[in-house]
DNA sequence: CACATTTGACCCCG
DNA sequence: CGGGGTCAAATGTG
């Protein structure tokens, strides 16, 4: 059963996924269309398990979600239980997103012959980029979400060495999406996922132009969120990002998050704290009342409430941003408070036309931003 | 002052 | 052994 909800979860996520870069992708409907695709086939197998064995689906391991049968999986007519799964309060928006990115995919007669990719591509064809969700699922037998202990006490000199658990990322499962940063406005915007991420890292990499960013949960702490995500830009198109998301966010478990989760073990990840998980996105560190994020206001607000917070420029400017350094969401300081406006704005934005691709200068009203001095000189 | 980013060092794994 | 991922001190910002 365990792969099963995992494969919901994925499947959520990558409705997640979409949703939050709907901005992004607003104007291009191909990629729309691939994104739905890969949503649609997930929930598909997810299905197909489901009416067959609901409770086998055990020895073989879920890692290759793209199933031979990505054909009757039409989100739109055939699917039943798949709507169901969607219809959980989180869902329905997504739901939505998906039956009007179809039309979009019918329109635009890109369809992806395979959404199934084990690796994702290093050229972008056109503008279309391959939003593929690239799972890797390492965990061969069991999986342990622990991910890591972050906080050995890793002593940097003396000390033993031998304290660090720091294993490699072969415990989470990991994904990789490729999301278009805004042509206009600042490129340098990494994709914004309506998770509050901190920098942890950058790195060059062998063969890449750009550095390769490292970001964690920012609620890491409080709820031991291990979450993670790298975010490098193609070198064969610096409008694209190639996001890497490992593990689960634990955070914003209940609307009554207390300000410090007591005991912190690293919830398995049930199926309800699943997709509790992978619905909101997050809300603060405490004094924020995440109602706003609760699935139950997803069915209230505007059907297309869609708070994709592609935000993240966030005139903060803090003192970085040399590279593309996609800002962690928010603020600094400010916690997330600023998600529910952001909100708002995503909501109107998108229930008044989704079709307007300028959509992005609402949002980004001073997307100028002449970019930055690559010549950091500093010291 | 608290928190986020920068950045070089450290360490694990392939 | 080297690349990739992470840590943590230093630094910057609101």
């Amino acid at each position: 059963m365990d792969d099963t909800i995992n494969l919901i979860r994925r499947g959520c996520r990558l409705a997640r996924e979409l949703e939050i870069n709907l901005p992004n992708m607003a104007n291009q409907p191909s990629l729309l269309a691939i994104s739905c695709e890969e949503i649609i086939q997930a929930f598909g197998v997810i299905r197909e398990r489901l009416g067959r064995n609901p409770l086998d689906a055990g020895s073989g391991g879920y890692r290759e979600m793209q199933e031979p049968r990505h054909s009757e999986v039409q989100a739109g007519s055939g699917s039943n239980n798949i709507e169901e799964w969607l219809r959980l309060p989180g869902y329905a928006q997504a739901v939505s997103i998906l039956q009007q990115s179809q039309h979009w995919a019918g329109t635009s007669g890109s369809r992806m012959g395979n959404i199934e990719r084990r690796e994702v591509r290093p050229e972008v064809e056109g503008a279309a980029a391959t939003v593929v969700g690239h799972f890797v699922g390492t965990g061969g037998g069991g999986e342990e979400m622990q991910a890591m202990d972050v906080s050995l006490g890793r002593r940097r000199s003396a000390t033993s060495s031998s304290e660090r658990t720091r294993r490699r990322n072969s415990d989470a499962e990991k994904w990789t999406i490729r999301v278009p940063a805004p042509r206009m406005g600042n490129t340098e915007l990494p994709p914004e996922d309506g998770y509050t991420w901190r920098k942890y890292g950058q790195k060059e990499i062998l063969g890449s132009k750009f550095p390769r960013g490292y970001y964690r949960c920012t609620h890491q702490k409080l709820y031991h969120c291990s979450a993670k995500k790298q975010v490098q830009r193609l070198d064969s198109d610096p409008f694209t990002f190639e996001v890497t998301y490992r593990g689960d966010h634990t955070c914003h478990m209940s609307s009554t998050t207390p300000s410090i989760l007591p005991p912190p073990p690293p919830p398995p990840a049930s199926l309800e704290a699943a997709h509790v998980a992978t619905t909101q996105p997050i809300s603060a560190s405490a004094p924020v009342p995440p109602s706003r994020w609760l699935p139950l206001d997803f069915g209230m607000g505007s059907a297309g409430g869609s708070r994709n917070m592609a935000i993240g420029g966030s005139g903060s400017g803090s003192g970085s941003g040399s590279e593309a350094g996609p800002s962690t969401g928010g603020s600094r300081r400010g916690k997330e408070v600023e998600y529910p406006l952001v909100a708002d704005l995503a909501d109107v934005m998108f229930n008044s036309g989704s079709s307007s691709t300028n959509s992005m200068d609402f949002i980004f009203p001073a997307s100028k931003e002449d970019k930055k001095d690559e010549d950091n000189g500093k010291d």
